[in-house]
DNA sequence: AACAAAGTTGACGGCACGTCATTCTTCTGG
DNA sequence: CCAGAAGAATGACGTGCCGTCAACTTTGTT
């Protein structure tokens, strides 16, 4: 009855302990990609950081790539909401780029402020260039909000996928430098970026054709 | 002396025997990783396709990924040469990012079209994004290009080094794409990254504003 | 020709892999 | 509440690749 109740509620302890074990061996492998760098971590040695056994990482994962991948996805996950905002607020295309931008840079600027473990050297999980659907969904996601968004601003647009490409492209390798700087300055690469896209190089002289 | 004539203009055994090998392991990495992929290839897959010996592989190359960062390498010495041509042949910034680009997708699509091995399936091995000295060194070249000749047209730029990064960002992401599409249109990719970088979304609308 | 130096070879110990028979835990129906 | 079935965890095991190294071969030198 209490029991009942309760186990109507929760998720019945197959399933929750699936999905904890699960999110352990995702936690720690994080950890330790973060503490030895993904080429020399072995399976055992994320396992290890469980309270599993070896069999039982094959339960959830064919390999740590697998592993890596769905760390990635995550990531992935966690962004979509964000890019969601942004297509909802804003009303024109100037306005998209400028947030899309921003969120972009602000999320990664966050993904790598959170030390992953005590002290460990810095890891850029999300940043990294993965080619997985959950990718070409956001790709996908991010084309649809071109098109829309020139129709609406009058804008007729000759190619959206290789638009898409470009400003994705500005994106990953500007973010790069951005977390390269001290301090990290989200406003600043938002502004170089939106700037650059929507002018060109014209918009970043310092000299006569500002607009 | 017929013999130390010829022993002058040649190399000498030792040293031609050590470059052979060399080519013979880089050569045969190349065809594996085509054909295995780079994960799945083993050191022992790669020297089999040679007459070695599995010992003599670590006398030239610490691991399988040192080998395929020389490949990568030597992509970038064959590209530095034409970037040096778009250098010395670009009087100013619209012409530099025109050629430059041009070089790239050209490159781009070479490097794609060449089957590494008899009817393998083709693998970017340019293309792929790899952080070495010698990447570090034609971002360093392309940065000080953008510099130079920014002021050669008398545009003061703000961030040459936020400039850089996006152009390449743009190259990158870009030229995927346009090797996804049949057929590969190399001219079609240089002038939207042209024109994209010089004069923004603007002057890629078929709209009204076509300067 | 004799010796030193450099390079090659393949066998070997070590390690990580992925599997699987066994054991333990959870669920289900009576 | 119990018994049997289904699901999941365990860790020992066989396999294959790794990187090394002592023995051997080739090249250069005197």
């Amino acid at each position: 009855m209490s029991a009942s109740i309760k186990s109507a509620e929760t998720v019945g302890k197959r399933a929750h302990t699936k999905a904890v074990n699960r999110q352990a061996i995702l936690a720690a492998a994080r950890q330790v990609f973060a503490r030895l760098g993904f080429e020399s971590t072995t399976v055992r040695d994320i396992i290890r950081e469980t309270n599993l056994a070896a069999g039982t990482f094959y339960n959830y994962f064919k390999s740590k790539e697998e592993v890596f991948e769905a760390i990635a996805n995550e990531s992935g996950r966690q962004f979509r909401p964000r890019l969601q905002e942004v297509r909802q607020s804003a009303d024109n295309f100037e306005q998209y780029i400028e947030k899309a931008y921003r969120a972009y840079f602000e999320f990664l600027n966050a993904a790598n402020e959170e030390p992953i473990s005590e002290g460990a050297p810095h890891i850029a999980l999300i940043g990294v260039r993965v080619d997985t659907p959950e990718m070409h969904a956001i790709f996908d996601e991010i084309r649809m909000d071109m098109e829309r968004v020139t129709r609406l601003s009058e804008m007729p647009l000759a190619d959206s996928e290789y638009l898409t490409a470009a400003a994705i492209g500005i994106a990953r390798d500007l973010g790069d430098h951005m977390l390269q700087r001290r301090p990290v300055d989200v406003d600043g690469a938002t502004r170089f970026a939106t700037s650059l896209l929507l002018n060109g190089v014209q918009s970043l002289t310092s000299g006569r054709r500002q607009s």
